[in-house]
DNA sequence: TAATTCGCTAGACCGA
DNA sequence: TCGGTCTAGCGAA
């Protein structure tokens, strides 16, 4: 038969397994939409690390594997000094069945690469790239070679889908409840409901089935490339699988029009559909929080929208939406199909606005959306490395064992510095920090598990504060790595600074841009995890030791050139300038210090401050780290570790904190910053406060019942489990100190419970306001006494 | 199942 | 009721 060619974007590696053959299936979207390939002749594979070629093969060929776990093939490798077998099998079911056989005999040095998915294997062999584009030859629907090739990325096309579920009077059970309303949003809307509304457009079905057959139905039609949903991990696709049993329907999303797969992933499930990607929204988000690449609180759609679309979003609630349900047809009806579509919309929505950043992901770690968007930063790091380690024909590390994870976990690496600040307020002010500091160190001192401990005499040179030494004659492995992602990045910015912000092209290339930045920032954590494959304990002790160094000399330079060093934390300085030096010497110090810098290293201007504050601790005389406001010269104000940033703080202690500091740093007002205060308090007395003033949002960590301590948020919940609240490991509790009760926590109560004014006014005052204003006041030369009983203004001695 | 360390503060808990 | 210690959470970088 002819060999067809074609290219397209790289959708999905999987595989499986048929009479005891695995065989990798890849998806690529094409003109002509998702196309299955098959690749029957690459099989799963580890090594053994043996003594002597001969001996082992010998030794190999007496374990008896027979029908079990049969080892198809054998190859001889060598790895520098290691030689190695390289065991092919014909299914992932017999490797794994050999490796554990293996792992007892005595000839049997080591197992390496043993535990590599079988589809992760095969991307990092092919050198493609998911979410890349890639050009294929194939006979039928058997591929004969598949490349990596650059530009033409597809416009991928996103379709969310959300449900509606009954709730009588409870969480929806899937056993029992039906789904009554299924929202589709793509290049088209689609809303299925079995009841009439009376304007909206909606597509009324017999029964669920009917429901959802169209559901299923419309996404074939509509040919998404990634469906989305929202939670659908741990909710919309276990319901509907449920409730697809029941009714008989046979749910054919898969590309190959297999069923969704449910895998472990962390804590919970996930829904893995084959070809096309299955974007659970809600995981995305959680893993771009971690990887600091969204800064989110709650994670309900409605906060997410307000937050990433600036949107507000009705919430109808499940109590809402069953009266509505059960009062019939007609005007309910309406509102509970566009609160569907909208919630569908929505999540679509969100999705698109960070799929250039995980697609951009994706291609560099080598990983399909669908792993990329519910991993860890470990994952990622770890994927990377795979592809990099086996491009330059290395053998990969092992996992550590559990008794080393321990070991390891025991040994701490000393972190960056933090010097206590001059306490006080301070005018002119420039902070100075190292970009990207521990990537640059990394890069600029060649340091890498395999070039620490040089031997070479003209490597002495490059020697950390604390004695390590690390070779600059040959560039490590992360390096290399490292050294790649920055250039490449350099080189992205400075083209994106000629681009339109509005470009196409202008939106990939800060993603990947971006990606390449988290990317980096994840390396140094990722050598000092216990469970790293790279895990180094030198390499993360001297990036740090190098930390201090740098940072400190440039404390220490800026005295000298006649500057006040006041503050730093691991990569910045915080300057004073004095009377007689300005702005332009602030520069040029900068210049000459980056003269000097090694490598990469870059030391930069983040800007000049007019005022800053810095407050001393509560236990103590000492100025406080990490909490810190600075204005700047436009009049924006940058608060920085105060109570105003922390959500476990009520928000009129948080605000009377930004005004009070706005008076004292924009002002320089010190009894507008007291009348502030003042006039808080009294609203507080008078108990004229609203709830979502007082409300204090605190996370719950762990399972209610594992608390030692109950503190307040803690036994707000429990109280509120009792009446039969859903709240567990991951929920915000969003509580209010009420007058019933005699210690903190037994006053606290969940929000929603807190009639008006039913707060506890002494608390608010006492145990918020107060504490939240009392330092940064105590810099002004007031006490806390003076806001309550309005007294005069005291000296420092006095206070207490 | 899991990237790191440094630092601050609240409030429970416990014994005197 | 007091003060010291411990648990817990969150933020900075």
């Amino acid at each position: 038969m002819a060999s067809a060619k074609g290219r397209g974007t790289l959708l999905d590696v999987s595989y499986k397994t048929k009479s005891n053959s695995s065989e990798i299936q890849i998806f690529v979207s094409t003109e002509n939409g998702i196309i299955e390939l098959r690749d029957g002749k690459f099989k799963p594979y580890f090594y053994i690390i043996i003594d002597g070629f001969e001996e082992a093969e010998k030794a190999l060929n007496k374990t008896k594997t027979p029908d079990k776990a049969e080892i198809i093939k054998t190859e001889r490798a060598e790895f520098g000094e290691e030689k190695a077998l390289r065991l092919f099998f014909n299914s992932t079911k017999d490797l794994s069945e050999a490796r554990d056989l293996l792992k007892e005999e005595s000839y049997v040095v080591e197992r390496r690469e043993y535990d590599i998915p079988f589809a992760k294997r095969y991307i990092i062999d092919k050198d493609i790239e998911p979410m890349g584009d890639v050009e294929f030859e194939c006979d039928g629907k058997e591929l004969v070679s598949i490349k990596r090739i650059e530009g033409g990325k597809e416009n991928l096309s996103i379709g969310a889908f959300d449900l509606e579920t009954l709730a009588p009077g409870r969480f929806s059970d899937a056993t029992k409840d039906p789904i009554i309303t299924a929202a589709y949003s793509g290049k088209k809307d689609f809303v299925f409901s079995t009841k009439k509304g009376l304007k909206e457009k909606i597509k009324v079905v017999k029964s669920e089935k009917e429901l959802i057959e169209k559901l299923v139905e419309t996404i074939n039609q509509e040919k998404p490339e990634i469906i989305a949903s929202y939670n659908g991990d741990s909710f919309d696709f276990p319901y509907l699988k449920e409730r697809a049993e029941r009714a008989g329907v046979e749910l054919f999303l898969s590309s190959d029009k297999s069923k969704p797969a449910f895998k472990k992933s962390g804590r919970g499930e996930a829904a893995r559909l084959k070809g096309v990607q299955h974007l659970d929204v809600f995981k995305m988000l959680l893993t771009l929080r971690k990887l600091g690449a969204a800064d989110l609180v709650r994670m309900d759609l409605e906060s997410v929208c307000a937050a990433l679309l600036g949107e507000e979003k009705e919430k109808l609630s499940a109590e809402d939406s069953y009266e509505i349900w059960k009062s019939g047809e007609g005007k309910g009806i309406d509102r509970l199909a566009k609160y569907n579509l909208e919630d569908s919309d929505s999540t679509r929505r969100i999705g698109e606005l960070y799929l250039p950043l995980m697609s951009e992901l994706s291609r560099t770690v080598r990983m399909t959306l669908y792993d990329t968007s519910r991993a860890s930063a470990s994952i990622l790091i770890e994927q990377l490395l795979l592809k990099k380690s086996s491009a330059e024909g290395l053998l990969f590390p092992n996992k550590p064992r559990e008794f080393e994870v321990k070991q390891r976990m025991m040994q701490r690496i000393k972190g960056g510095f933090v010097k206590e600040p001059k306490r006080g307020l301070h005018e002119n002010i420039a902070v100075l920090d190292f970009s990207s500091l521990y990537p640059t160190i990394i890069i600029s001192h060649n340091i890498s598990p395999e070039t620490f401990k040089c031997e070479h005499e003209s490597c002495k040179k490059n020697i950390s504060p604390e004695g390590h030494c690390f070779c600059t004659q040959q560039e490590g492995f992360f390096t290399s790595i490292l050294k790649e992602l920055y250039t490449k990045r350099m080189k992205i910015k400075k083209k994106l600074k000629t681009m339109d912000k509005k470009n196409k092209e202008y939106k990939m290339l800060n993603a990947r841009q971006m990606s390449f930045k988290i990317l980096m920032n994840s390396f140094y954590g990722y050598l000092g995890y216990a469970r790293s494959r790279w895990y180094s304990r030198d390499c993360g002790a001297a990036i740090t030791a190098w930390s201090r160094q740098y940072v400190q000399q440039v404390g220490k330079r800026a005295e000298e050139a006649g500057f006040e060093w006041i503050y730093g934390d691991t990569d910045s300085a915080f300057l004073k300038i004095p009377k007689e030096k300005t702005e332009k010497d602030v520069k040029s110090f900068v210049k000459e210090i980056n003269s000097e810098l090694p490598g990469v290293m870059n030391l930069e201007l983040e800007g000049f401050f007019s005022r800053g504050i810095f407050v001393t601790k509560k236990v103590d005389e000492t100025a406080a780290k990490k909490r810190y406001a600075l204005m700047g010269k436009n009049n924006r104000m940058k608060i920085v570790g105060f109570e105003y940033v922390r959500r476990d703080w009520a928000k009129i202690a948080r605000e009377t904190q930004r005004q009070v500091l706005e008076a004292v740093l924009r002002d320089g007002d010190t009894k507008k910053a007291v009348k502030i205060a003042r006039e808080v308090i009294s609203r507080l007395q008078e108990g004229k406060a609203d709830n979502s003033e007082l409300t204090i949002m605190t996370q719950i960590k762990k399972s209610l019942a594992k608390y030692e301590s109950i503190g307040p948020h803690v036994s707000a919940a429990k109280k509120a489990v009792a009446k039969g609240k859903d709240l567990g490991v991951g929920s915000i509790i969003s509580y209010i100190i009420t007058k019933k009760g005699k210690t903190i926590s037994e006053r606290a109560e969940l929000a929603e419970y807190v009639e008006q004014g039913d707060y506890d006014p002494k608390y608010y005052i006492e145990n918020q306001v107060i504490p939240a204003v009392k330092h940064i006041m105590r810099e002004l030369g007031y006490d806390a006494e003076d806001l309550i009983h309005g007294g005069k203004q005291k000296t420092l001695g006095s206070f207490s």
